[in-house]
DNA sequence: CCCGATAACATAGCAAAGCTATGTATTGTG
DNA sequence: CACAATACATAGCTTTGCTATGTTATCGGG
């Protein structure tokens, strides 16, 4: 009784959304239909409009990041593990800097926080497994600690990605991370061995 | 022989424009002169452009900052200070969330890197001082530990401020900034104190 | 198998955005 | 005092996002 949306249109507006977006040129309305075949319309049927599009930029960016953490394998060393999600956090945030701009950029309000709680998810189990294995305080809240991970992977990722520090400036994970991590009671030693072999890919 | 710009009127756009950002409206280019009196060319003498406007209100967004930073009282116990450095980067950011966006949204390049350099510079001091109080490690660069405050502040102010993180996360700040001076040789249960001391206002 | 209802889609045009062109006024300097 | 250079005002151009309207395609029922 209806005429369906096609889904392929959906994703190839973002897609090609994401990759002007890469190429560092202006996404707009025009900009983005034009060579697709589709016209203006399909942004303001699939999206609402640009609000909606970027909207489900963030979604796509947060896929994407989930997608990255989801691919670390894990070892029988949860505290590298640790520092390998953070790694990989950080390196999504450097292959795609304005994606991951616009994923943080809440001009409008985000039905996202399902999106952003995944991501603390991966890390929240990791703590969990570190503290398992006595690598941790028992005493730690898991979340927090993983909140806390989090903070330093986004101040770190936002101050390179297009903030003013320098792509070296991400060698500071490793001390910082062993910082918090030692302060949840693993050994020094140990601890920055760990954050070495998971930082480094 | 030439006419001469009014440091008024460029004081006075820059002014409007942070209140108008403050206040969660769009700040176009119409509707910043409209009701001040000069015409929409004024931003084009004093600013070259909206580019060049959002350049200047990054650079009032730091010098708020810096002034912020500064009026931090010093005491006789520097880690104390430093997170009292902290604390005040932290609520200058909530004061005002939007201009604390602005100043990292670096769209355009930034001929900013003295500002930030500033912010930076006055971590550097309190580290110094931390230092040569014996509270930290000899060995400590003080630009990379202040580098590091700085990305647990920034990461903390990001994600409270404009992202997915609620007010109370701010409380991160004391275990994060205990975790890393602890690492950077402090004792812990001094360290803890002097750090809540310097939080909480 | 076809027909109608419903939604996708194309086209055109509107309001507002930033910017530029051009003419006028003002002011510092020789 | 007079000139020249610059600030300033006005108007209009281009592009932006969005909407209104007409057309076309598709799914479901008879």
């Amino acid at each position: 009784m209806v005429r369906l949306k096609d889904p392929a249109v959906r994703s190839l507006l973002i897609d090609r959304a994401a990759q002007m977006l890469a190429a560092r040129q202006p996404v707009t309305l025009r900009s983005l239909v034009a060579g697709t075949g589709v016209s203006t319309m399909a942004v303001y049927t699939y999206f609402g409009g640009m609000d909606g599009l970027w909207s489900a930029m963030r979604q796509e960016g947060f896929t994407r990041l989930a997608a990255r953490l989801a691919a670390v394998s894990m070892s029988a060393d949860p505290v590298r593990d640790l520092a390998a999600l953070g790694a990989a956090y950080v390196s999504n945030a450097m292959t795609s800097p304005d994606l991951y701009r616009v994923m943080f950029d809440a001009g409008f309000e985000l039905e996202n926080a399902a999106a952003a709680d995944d991501t603390l998810h991966s890390l929240v189990r990791a703590v969990e497994r570190a503290t398992a294995a006595g690598r941790f305080r028992d005493d730690v809240d898991p979340l927090e600690l993983a909140t806390q991970s989090w903070t330093i992977g986004h101040g770190l990722a936002s101050l390179v990605a297009t903030g003013p520090l320098p792509h070296q400036s991400l060698a500071h994970g490793v001390p910082l991370l062993t910082a918090l991590f030692t302060g949840a009671g693993d050994h020094p030693e140990q601890c920055r061995r760990s954050i070495e072999r998971g930082w480094h890919p």
